[in-house]
DNA sequence: TCAGTAAGAAAACAATCGTTCGGTAACTCT
DNA sequence: AGAGTTACCGAACGATTGTTTTCTTACTGA
């Protein structure tokens, strides 16, 4: 139905349900600008995420529908599905990755043991808020190593070594380190991983969010 | 191809791909043994969930060419898709404990201490050598939390009460435990469970086999 | 004014999926 | 021997998917 309409003048999009409130009023990017389209389906692929909870339903058609355009416009931006979720994933990283850097930035330097505790907190309420992508964040890799394909460490382990300077910083601060600082690093990845996936997956018994802090300051002597 | 073939004296199952070795020779289970292929199902799902790595490529059709049977064939034990994996779920989880408690068992009942290992153990022993299924187990919870559904912590949740019980031994026997045993049991819970997801999802440092046992140690004063 | 290109849509393709429907062979019980 | 049941299969339906091909429109620079 309606096909063959000129456009431009006239909503993008073809949106079958809801022509309820009023129709998804899209409307070109300009010229030059067409790589935003790109972060709109980033953006609309998120929401999608969020909604469903998992990699699955999202589909090129499905994230077409949520940003408002052809699924063929999809390809344009991204060479097929798997490198749209690639994108995704790399996407996301960079979010959890700055508000991490914000967090510690957002702290006088020398506190080096509360940058410890600030980015921790990030990482944590990044994983809370929005578990479907944290999940997919953490997962994505899985299913590539087993494939066989290179591994995503990339920006995965940016987000690792961040731990990792931030225990350095202490140490050359003079606080005593009960365990090297990548070690205390893992320590602390795996608590706020374990935490995260077990919070929003099965819901036993809270960890309450004291346990992070507990751990970290255990990690000193 | 090969249609309205008489069956019975004959491989079951259209096997399309490798006529390769020797057609798998699945023979139709007799009287009263029906239910054999319920668990053969579940086998083979269990076996492409190793090799998928994920619930993805889980599908109906993909069991059946896994067993050897057609999939209209799997509707008389599961109603639909979402049954079959629940099924595979509760399946799985049954293995989990079977494995836990006679990991306890084998074990001096008098040695509570050593009973807390073994299942520590155990649990990371499935997860190291069957991380799609574990990832399934404990993932699944999730997408149902979402869509609002009941969640399925009922198998998981004894599981969770296998920890707290051994904990509660350990007091019992006279041990000073530094937390109560519920959050003892959460802690080591949470570890087990960040330590699987990262090791096989990331690879970022191996934490030790011994990490863990470390963590039950700090548990007790 | 006109060629060139950016931005995006419509439509169709093949593949795969879940599921249903109706069958057929083998076995058991009377 | 016949009726009923168990244990499956074959074929098809409709829906959805990824992807490709072929547009149309709008803007730019000369």
């Amino acid at each position: 139905m309606r096909a063959g309409l000129p456009f431009g003048r006239v909503p993008l999009g073809q949106n079958d349900e809801m022509p309820d409130d009023e129709t998804i009023q899209r409307v070109r990017n300009r010229w030059g600008e067409g790589d935003r389209l790109r972060i709109e389906i980033l953006e609309g692929a998120g929401r999608l995420l969020s909604e469903l909870g998992g990699e699955d339903g999202l589909t090129i058609r499905g994230v077409a529908r949520a940003v408002g355009i052809a699924p063929a416009s999809i390809y344009q931006h991204f060479a097929d599905r798997a490198a749209l979720i690639d994108g995704l994933v790399e996407y996301e990283f960079s979010l959890l990755m700055k508000a991490m850097t914000a967090a510690d930035e957002s702290l006088d330097p020398t506190d080096v043991m509360g940058r410890v505790r600030a980015q921790v907190h990030a990482h944590r309420d990044f994983a809370d808020a929005k578990p479907g992508h944290y999940r997919l964040l953490f997962g994505k890799a899985t299913r590539r190593a087993i494939r066989g394909e290179r591994p995503v460490n990339g920006p995965l382990f940016e987000v690792f070594t961040s731990f990792i300077e931030a225990f350095d910083r202490c140490a050359e601060a003079g606080f005593a380190l009960r365990v090297p600082s990548r070690r205390a690093a893992s320590l602390v990845f795996v608590s706020v991983y374990g935490r995260a996936a077990l919070l929003d997956g099965v819901r036993i018994e809270r960890p309450d969010d004291d346990s992070l802090d507990d751990l970290v300051s255990l990690i000193f002597a």
